[in-house]
DNA sequence: AGCGTGACGAGTA
DNA sequence: ATACTCGCCACGC
């Protein structure tokens, strides 16, 4: 009573508000915690982050990455088998290393937030 | 109230 | 390219 307390069963708006961007993203594409970040322009990479691992498994959680394209630790390979099922960019190591996961190519990969879907071939 | 921690990011060595 | 530092901000002890 003398203070606010969230309602069980409902998240924080500001919680709302990064998975409602994270399922925006559309597949093949990615968005970094950063942009989410700017593109709510509220809060910054790591609270998008604290949300996304909190409440992230109720949304396209690989879509949303860190700036310099590592894979999530832990989710390494879930992610990355999602990234190979939509065709998202990746930057597979020309030194042909095995056992060393792949960084995603943001260059391509990153998402504007244009809807532009185009091609980027 | 202070301190450490973290699904971060950019800059520097 | 990797390693380290600093800035950032919310949360827990």
């Amino acid at each position: 009573m003398s203070e606010e307390s969230e309602p069980a069963g409902d998240l924080p708006e500001y919680a709302e508000r990064v998975l409602e961007v994270a399922e925006l993203i559309p597949p093949g594409r990615v968005m970094t915690y950063g942009d989410v970040a700017e593109w709510l322009e509220e809060g910054g990479p790591r609270q998008v982050g604290r949300v996304m691992s909190l409440y992230g498994g109720a949304v396209p959680w690989w879509r949303v990455v860190r700036a310099d394209g590592a894979l999530l630790p832990g989710h390494e390979l879930g992610a990355l088998g999602h990234y190979r099922e939509e065709g998202t960019p990746l930057r597979e190591a020309s030194r042909a290393a095995e056992g060393h996961v792949p960084r995603l190519d943001m260059k391509r990969a990153r998402w504007d937030g244009r809807t532009r879907t185009e091609a980027h071939n």
